[in-house]
DNA sequence: CGAATAGTGTCTCTTAGACACTATGTC
DNA sequence: GACATAGTGTCTAAGAGACACTATTCG
């Protein structure tokens, strides 16, 4: 059997479904956008469309986050995986690619989501009731999630939730609201600032907290982090 | 704008492709079919196929699996990610989502590949020659390597790669053929055997190598491995 | 016996984690 | 001055890597 029949494909939708997650409040979030229409009518979803005919994948993906957030620069954005069950839209065959994105908390609420009511909902809200999201969209989430949780282990991702500019303190924060742990830090600064290419210092203080000044990095140019961030002791 | 307009989505066709290991004859190879016809008639590429109108993502890549190599237990089945650019296939629009295998070194030399040549490719040919392989299946091919190499740090998954028991040495092996490095075998014993729920002794002893014989393992419970192996010193 | 492989013990160096202490700002 | 946060130093325990040594088979 030849693998590719153009005439006889099965015809699918694709479309591409993003979890954009950023700490606001100390709390992780995420972007939902209210649905209008049925199936799942006034419930939350989250953010997403089909894929253009011309489009390659990650396009689509760029094209939707841009458009949600308003947003281009810096939000870290990657595949986090393709769910496909044949009954996940109860009108037709549909094949979502999900990304995952991650952001620093945005000034401006949610520009440019033509007309949609959109919100940053908890991230601890939607798990733990099962029926707040539409779809499948609660299986991707957590997925999300735990990509996110993973990744701030051994990358230095944990900066794409912060502004350009930060303090230790600040991305320590970061770690503790999405790991959920609190951790020392005397200790975190030292590893932080040991870890090669994980921050450099900009030279300017911030003064943010009433204390003593903190330095201000950005983020280094590593891409892994040696040695790793350990949540589990 | 509704996300979902039945009447008018560009319809795509969806397939799964396996990106299947195995370590034989101390070489990390994969498994390939020759294509039939066009295009790239003549190539070598990863198998696969349509995902059926009521198959879910995993079951289509199982069934393709169990086709392709004849076997359905002791493999390790993931999924890896999805390609989609728009010229990927140049007949039409497809949207592939690869899997990762892991397996054993299988007795049988490719049971059941209806009618097409296969064969177990060693990687790094496929990977040296960049036209070895049709569409973009040398780019899936290397993202399957990467993660399986990733994945042998942190996870027990080295003993999918082996047979139901195996010695301490011949897990050390896999190890070394799949991250292309020389592992000091005591420190390597202590390690996996201390490492808890990564193997477990079954009480049998085996003497494929004419030195003193081995005690030989069969995998433990674990899912993740703490602490985990390094490749990297 | 020697050759080969399996497995253990020991040493050193690095690092995680705990926590005392100093530094520099605001009130 | 008190207070709060930033940042450094020091100790201990655990693990990685190097490597000497013992154990058990085959020929």
């Amino acid at each position: 059997m030849d693998r590719y029949r153009p005439a006889e494909y099965p015809p699918f939708a694709v479309t591409v479904d993003l979890v954009i997650l950023t700490v606001r409040d100390d709390t992780m979030r995420v972007l939902v956008i209210e649905r209008a229409g049925p199936p799942f009518q006034g419930r939350w979803a989250l953010p997403g469309g089909f894929v253009r005919p011309d489009e390659d994948l990650r396009q689509a993906a760029t094209r939707e986050l841009v458009e949600e957030t308003g947003l281009t620069t810096d939000i870290h954005l990657e595949q986090l995986g393709s769910y496909g069950a044949p009954d996940r839209d109860p009108r037709m065959r549909v094949v979502t690619v999900a990304y995952l994105a991650l952001a620093a908390d945005l000034p401006s609420p949610v520009a440019g989501t033509d007309a949609s009511a959109a919100r940053w909902a908890p991230t601890a809200d939607l798990v733990a009731e099962p029926d707040a999201l539409a779809f499948d969209h609660r299986e991707i989430l957590n997925d999300g999630i735990e990509r996110a949780r993973a990744k701030l282990e051994y990358t230095p991702l944990a900066t794409a939730f912060c502004g350009p500019e930060f303090t230790v303190a600040e991305l320590r924060r970061i770690y503790e609201i999405v790991w959920d742990v609190r951790l020392d830090p005397r200790n975190f600064h030292r590893k932080v600032t040991g870890a090669p290419g994980f921050v450099e210092p900009t030279g300017r203080t911030s003064t943010r907290d009433g204390g003593r000044p903190a330095q201000l990095y950005r983020r280094g140019p590593a891409s892994l982090l040696h040695p790793p961030m350990l949540r589990m002791p």
